[in-house]
DNA sequence: GTGTGTTTTTTGTTGCAACATAACTGCTGT
DNA sequence: ACAGCAGTTATGTTGCAACAAAAAACACAC
C-alpha cells in the first residue's frame, strides 16, 4: 500500500538534489529583497555563481518561474516581476481566501502548546521591532503565520499559500521601514492568538485577515510611492 | 516598463518547448483516466514513448511532481498518486475558498454574450448526459466550470484552480458511469447561470459551492467503494 | 536624437554519456 | 510462507557540447 508513503511535495524526500540547493538560494535571495524587480537571471549566470552545472540551474529557473517567483519578459528572458497594482490586489484576495480558510482549521487542532510557542514568537517580533531589526521582524512575522497554517494539516493548502508569499514577497521585502512603521500587526497577531486560546474559528479567521488587509495597504502605498516619483528624464 | 509584458505563466511563450508538449500530452492522458494510481513514470520510459531525449522527459515529469499531479514514492520513483480520502477533502476546501471567489468575482464583469456561450454549453453537457458520452461531458463541464472563472481576469487565481483540478482529476476521472449518474450538476449549473443573468454575486457563488461539495459525495462514494470491496489474498 | 536594419553575442533547450544509488530479483534460512 | 540479504538491473541527476533563436550592440540614414 503505497497509500502512507506518498509524498505530496518533492521537498519531502531524503536526499538533496543539487537543484533544489539552487531552488532554495534563489528563493532565499528573493525573499530577503537582494534582487530587484527587473533584474535578468540566465541560467549560465546562476550555474558559474553557485558553481553548478547548467542543469540544476535551469531546474531552479524553471521552477520559480512556474510558481510565479520569476516571471519571463520573453521567450528567453526571466526576471524577478514588477509588483502590478493588479496581481497584488489578486494574490491578497486568494490569500484572504486560503490562509483564512487554514485559520479557521488550525483552531479545532490548535494546543495549548502551540499557543505558548506563538507566544514567544510574538515576543520576538514585538523585540526585533523595537530594535528596528525589521528583516528579522520580517521573518518572524512569516513563521508566526505559517506555525498557525502548518497547525491544520493540510500540505496541498500550505504549499499554495508558501508560493502567494513568495510571489510577493519577492517584491516588496525591500522597503522594510515603510512596512514595519507602527508595530505592524501586533494587534491582529495577538488577536489571532486570544481566538486560537478559546478555539474560537471565526476570531481567528478575522484577525488573520485583517492582518492582511493591513498588509495590503501598507504594500500598496508603498508601491505606489516607489513606483510614482520616477524622475524620468526631467 | 516590462509590466506590460510580463506573463505569470510560462504557457504563454510563443514557442512550445518539447518538455511542454510532454507535459501536456501526460496531462491529457492523467485526466482522461488513462493511468491508474499506483502506474509509475520514468524518464527514460515517457522519452522513448514520445520520441524525445531524456530532458524533456524529465522536465515534465519534476513539473507535473510540483503541481501534485505526480507523486514521490521513492527517491526514485513517481507515481500517478491513489486519492486520498483526506486529500480529496483538503481540495475540496480550497477548490470552495477559491472556486467561489472565482464565481464572486466573475459576476461582476459578466456580458450578456458570455451568458448565452454558458447556455450553449450547458446544451452540450446535457446532450453528452443524454447520450452517455461521459468522457465529453466531463470535458465539458470542465469547459463549463473555467469559462466563468476566466471571467474575473485573475491569472493567478485561474492557475491555482488549474492544479487542483488535475491533482484529482487523475484519480477519479475513469469512474465516469458513477460520478455522471442522474444528470450531475445540471441544477447546479443553471442556477449559476441565473445568476450570472442577475448578476448576483451570492448566488453564483453558492451555485458553484454546492456543485463543487455534490461532486465532492459522489467522488467520496465512488472512491471508497471502489477501494473497500478489494478481495485481497482471502 | 530617433528609428531601422544588420551583425555579434548571449541564451534556453536538447540530446547524451557517466555516475551513484535506488529498486528489483532471486536466493537462503527459518 | 516469509523475512532478510546478496547481486543485478534500472533510474534520476548531473555536466557538457551543439544548435537554433533571441537579445544586445552597433551602424547608418534621416
Amino acid at each position: 500500500m503505497a497509500s502512507s508513503t506518498q509524498f505530496v511535495t518533492e521537498d519531502d524526500r531524503q536526499p538533496a538534489r543539487l537543484g533544489d540547493r539552487v531552488y532554495q538560494q534563489i528563493k532565499e535571495k528573493l525573499i530577503r529583497g537582494a534582487y530587484e524587480p527587473g533584474d535578468k537571471l540566465t541560467v549560465r549566470g546562476l550555474a558559474e555563481d553557485l558553481k553548478v552545472s547548467s542543469t540544476p540551474a535551469r531546474d531552479a529557473i524553471n521552477r520559480l518561474a512556474l510558481e510565479g517567483a520569476l516571471v519571463y519578459a520573453g521567450p528567453k528572458t526571466v526576471i524577478v516581476p514588477f509588483l502590478e497594482p493588479q496581481a497584488l490586489e489578486e494574490i491578497t484576495l486568494m490569500r484572504l481566501a486560503l490562509e483564512g480558510l487554514a485559520a479557521e482549521k488550525a483552531t479545532v487542532r490548535v494546543t495549548d502548546e502551540d499557543i505558548e510557542t506563538l507566544k514567544e514568537m510574538q515576543l520576538r517580533i514585538n523585540a526585533a521591532l523595537d530594535e528596528r531589526r525589521y528583516a528579522e521582524a520580517l521573518w518572524s512575522n512569516k513563521e508566526f503565520h505559517f506555525s498557525i497554517y502548518k497547525l491544520c494539516g493540510m500540505p496541498h493548502l500550505l504549499a499554495t499559500i508558501e508560493t502567494l508569499w513568495l510571489r510577493i514577497g519577492a517584491s516588496f521585502n525591500d522597503l522594510y521601514p515603510e512596512f514595519a512603521e507602527a508595530k505592524y500587526g501586533v494587534h491582529n497577531h495577538m488577536a489571532a492568538i486570544e481566538g486560537l486560546a478559546e478555539r474560537d474559528a471565526s476570531t481567528v479567521r478575522a484577525a488573520i485577515e485583517s492582518d492582511i488587509r493591513d498588509g495590503y495597504r501598507r504594500m500598496k502605498h508603498a508601491n505606489r510611492e516607489r513606483n510614482a516619483p520616477r524622475p524620468q528624464s526631467v
